[in-house]
RNA sequence: GCCGGAGUGGCGGAAUUGGCAUACGCGAUCGACUCAAAAUCGAUUGCCCUUACGGGCUUGUGGGUUCGAGUCCCACCUCCGGCACCA
């Protein structure tokens, strides 16, 4: 037999999977589906298509086609589909540079994912493929908004949004990283500006409690998502200003330390700012400085550690627990986003409030008995963000904060001054873009049915569904959607009246296609609905989802929204689409992140062309933990290569010789002794799957098997019942390599078992050789190893205490000192205390 | 600052319930095969002392619990990731 050739077994298998299409699955009332089998959905989280597929992607969908040919092979019914997550501004950059259009860019790439998914091996059911950008899937997306708008989760509105000057559009909040845009790192602006919106804020509560649904997920990407939603548990307490006769509720965690707060603080942006300074002595200091905060970037008014700055209002409003009056100002480091826009300033017990209390000589009220030795920044010990008794709050005095804290929000209650308040950092998705690649958004603008001269916003009905991206000759934003141009796009009729209208010139933000694409993949072909409901509970929620953790909060969040929602519209019956997340690390070069500007990149198919797919993906999952991240190196994938060609080698040794007569359970000597090995192997490898993907040790116990068959197979090869021995050891390892390298596992396991090894289910360890007749007993003497020695494994413990007593290397350090303790752990070890 | 995660040979990493630290792979050294090289096969490979036998030390640092600690507890150091003026 010849040297191992990757390339002609990986041909010779994907054309038996493309020809048979051997990872098609059927739903249920179709030909071929089986109601008795339990189902698995595998996913991973679908590829971007930009230019070629990078050294992550191999690593994601090696690792779930693993985890998917483990399940088929333990009876399930395996769905493990591929898409394309299409559109995105990338490919409308491109375009913008080159000309190219962006559906080109992208079918383009899409075809080289397309080819190397099929290059890699990967067990995909091709007949669900589906790419976002068609009409065929977005006129979904469109029908999902639509029914979202229906409900009042979808809504347009003006309010203060982020927006990238380079890329010329609105952001959502989760794409701002450090006050820059996350794409292309151009710190974001704030503007004023109306744009859709979808209610996720609705849903936080759902979101968080639903975490107890999950079967398995990463806690620090659960922990991610409680931290994003930003639960905050308080109260709303108005503040009176009996000047103008106006009520400044504030939010607040702490009405405990209502007695406390010595002024109060409002957002620059806050609406009545202007009413409040109007014709008084501070209208221009407010104004400008108003003014200034306003052409600040994100990055720069976001910055902790800057110094407090504000102005004084000159005016002042009531404490509604004591009466006090205190001054009002006006400063940036209250946020118009959270909570109302107004705070009440503790400053002996907030941080920021001791700042700014420090800053403009305002008086420090202790409220709170206690200090924080490492937070304590004066001589008082303030301030302090602790808890403690009660003090200077007239009747709470010597009470515990904790303890008073609901008898003061119901005294406020009671007095009509405030109530129990719940807020969030999270903030409601703004999906508008304004760019072209992207689902448009379904509605129209109609003047002659709207009202005070606004026009009115008309859902795009069903039928006349999708409203098509139309072709259009230059795609570079200016500072509205390049769909705007088309003119002849956007004219329209109005589906209401019939009346001329205009079409929505903004499109999806992609993370909206990328919110529902896994129920899709149940009925891709569906052209009379978003989805078969029975298909969707047939095979929902996803069992395993696969990915990067860049995605923690983004997609994953936003998935789960979507599922609620459209659990709400009674299209699903889950309310979580994801039951067990597998978070991948990254792979990095050289111990630095792979960038085409650092020139550290690694491209799979160069490696695949060079050592075969399985070698690439059997070397990825061997590099360490798959959910930690791993340096590259060519010389470890050498070393797989070189372990893969151990075992096509021993195939062939064994096949060319006369195999007979092996007894599992009667084999003696080294054909036991390898046959003992193999079983360990199948354990050993069985156990790593199942707890938590460690296939790096998975690996390793097939290399160690095919090491024992080298070392014992000469001996071996003198007798049948030998040579059937390396067989079985050969064939073993074919089985369970085949997660990793299909193509080598089919092809060894074809020649020497014949038939498909897929077909076979995943091998059990037979107990009987799992066990051995002797063990290694470990002798220590005071705790330090001293001997081993072999010793019958059902020994009692005076037996095991004999023998180490035995030892002559134990008596050496026995010798003129006396044994005051002996510890015996049966079939394990024995240690001798010494004095 | 807050919340996660991680520190083990020259390197990637293993150690499943508190019980043989360093599996497996890389790299390195030596040997076999070869005219030679590559490939392949085999041996050695944590550090220190020792010709050897053997001994001592070793899982970021310092303490503790235990017959026994990489693993448990306390304190600290370093690195990585996330959030960060969210009241």
């Amino acid at each position: 037999m010849s040297g191992y050739e990757p390339k002609t077994i990986e041909r010779k298998w994907q054309q038996v999977w493309a020809e048979e299409k051997t990872w098609e699955v059927a739903n249920p009332g179709q030909p071929g589906f089986d109601p008795a089998k339990p189902k698995s959905y595998v996913l991973e989280m679908l590829p971007y298509p930009s230019g070629e597929p990078h050294v992550g992607h191999l690593k994601c969908y090696a690792v779930g086609d693993a985890i998917a040919h483990f399940r088929r092979r333990h009876g399930f019914e395996v769905i493990h589909p591929m898409g394309y997550d299409a559109f995105g501004l990338p490919a409308e950059n491109n375009a913008i540079k080159t000309g190219e259009p962006p559906r080109a860019a992208t079918e383009r790439s899409i075809e080289s994912f397309r080819r190397q998914f099929r290059e890699w091996g990967i067990s995909i059911d091709w007949s669900r493929e589906l790419g976002t950008h068609t009409p065929e899937y977005y006129r979904w997306t469109q029908w999902i908004f639509l029914r979202l708008l229906e409900r009042g989760l979808a809504y347009r509105e003006e309010a203060p949004v982020q927006w990238c000057p380079k890329d010329a559009t609105v952001l959502a909040n989760e794409q701002v990283v450090d006050g820059r845009c996350e794409r292309c790192g151009t710190p974001v602006e704030q503007r004023r500006l109306e744009q859709w919106f979808l209610r996720i804020t609705e849903y936080a509560d759902r979101l968080l409690a639903d975490f107890d649904l999950l079967e398995s997920w990463p806690e620090h990407v659960v922990t991610m998502q409680r931290n994003w939603i930003g639960r905050s548990e308080g109260a709303e307490v108005a503040f009176r200003c009996e000047e103008l006769g106006l009520d400044f509720p504030v939010f607040t965690t702490r009405p405990d330390t209502l007695f406390g707060a010595t002024f109060f603080v409002l957002a620059p942006e806050h609406p009545e700012l202007e009413r409040l300074v109007a014709g008084t002595p501070a209208e221009e200091a407010v104004r400008e400085y108003v003014n200034r905060v306003a052409r600040e970037s994100v990055e720069e008014r976001g910055d902790e550690g800057r110094e407090k700055t504000g102005v004084p209002l000159g005016r002042s409003v009531v404490n509604p627990v004591n009466g006090e009056e205190i001054p009002m100002f006006v400063a940036d480091y209250v946020l118009m986003e959270y909570g109302t826009g107004a705070i009440m300033a503790v400053p002996a017990h907030d941080t920021r409030d001791y700042e700014f209390a420090r800053a403009f000589d305002l008086p420090v009220k202790r409220v709170i008995e206690g200090t924080d030795p490492e937070a304590a920044r004066d001589e008082q010990g303030l301030p302090y963000p602790g808890d403690g008794a009660m003090t200077g709050s007239g009747r709470f005095d010597g009470r515990h904060n904790r303890e008073a804290y609901e008898e003061i929000v119901a005294w406020l209650r009671s007095e009509g001054r405030g109530e129990v308040s719940v807020n969030y950092r999270l903030r409601d998705w703004l999906v508008s873009r304004q760019r072209y690649w992207g689902a448009p958004i379904p509605v129209v603008y109609c003047e002659r049915c709207g009202e005070d001269g606004a026009p009115a916003i008309v859902p795009v009905p069903d039928d006349r569904l999708p409203v098509e991206l139309p072709e259009i000759e230059d795609y570079a934003p200016q500072g509205r959607s390049p769909l705007a141009a088309a003119e002849g796009w956007v004219a329209t009729e109005c589906p209401r009246c019939g009346g001329p209208a205009r079409r929505e010139t903004d499109t999806m933000d992609t993370f909206v296609d990328s919110s529902w694409y896994f129920i899709r993949y149940l009925d891709p072909q569906n052209a009379g609905a978003a989805w078969d409901r029975a298909a969707a509970d047939h095979w929902l929620p996803v069992d395993q989802y696969i990915g990067g953790v860049e995605h923690a909060i983004l997609h994953l969040m936003y998935a789960r929204f979507f599922t609620k929602a459209l659990a709400d519209l009674d299209t699903l019956s889950v309310q979580e689409p994801f039951a067990n997340l597998f978070t991948q690390g990254m792979i990095t070069r050289d111990g630095a992140k792979m960038s085409k500007s650092k020139g550290n990149t690694v491209s799979p198919g160069e490696y695949v062309a060079r050592y075969g797919a399985d070698t690439a993906r059997t070397y990825i999952c061997f590099m360490g933990p798959p959910e930690r991240g791993g340096d590259w190196s060519d010389e470890g994938v050498e070393g797989v290569n070189r372990f893969l060609s151990r075992l096509w080698r021993l195939c062939g040794e064994v096949e060319s010789r006369e195999a007979a007569g092996l007894e599992a359970g009667a084999a003696e000597g080294q054909a036991r002794e390898l046959l003992a090995k193999a079983h360990w192997a199948i354990d050993k490898a069985t156990r790593d799957f199942e707890r938590g993907f460690q296939f790096n040790t998975a690996i390793a116990a097939v290399m160690e098997l095919v090491n024992d068959a080298y070392r014992l197979k000469e001996g071996l090869y003198a007798d049948p019942a030998g040579v059937a021995a390396v067989r079985f050891a050969a064939a073993t390892a074919a089985s369970l390599i085949f997660p990793f390298a299909p193509h080598l596992g089919a092809e060894v396991w074809e020649r020497l078992e014949g038939g498909r090894v897929w077909e076979n289910a995943w091998p059990v360890a037979d107990p009987q050789l799992l066990r051995s007749d002797t063990v290694t007993l470990v002798v220590q003497v005071n705790g330090k190893l001293r001997d081993r020695i072999e010793a019958p494994a059902g020994a009692a413990e005076d037996e095991l205490l004999a023998l180490a007593r035995a030892s002559e290397k134990v008596q050496g350090h026995l010798d003129g000192k006396q044994v005051v303790k002996e510890i015996v752990v049966p079939g394990k070890l024995v240690n001798l205390v010494v004095r």
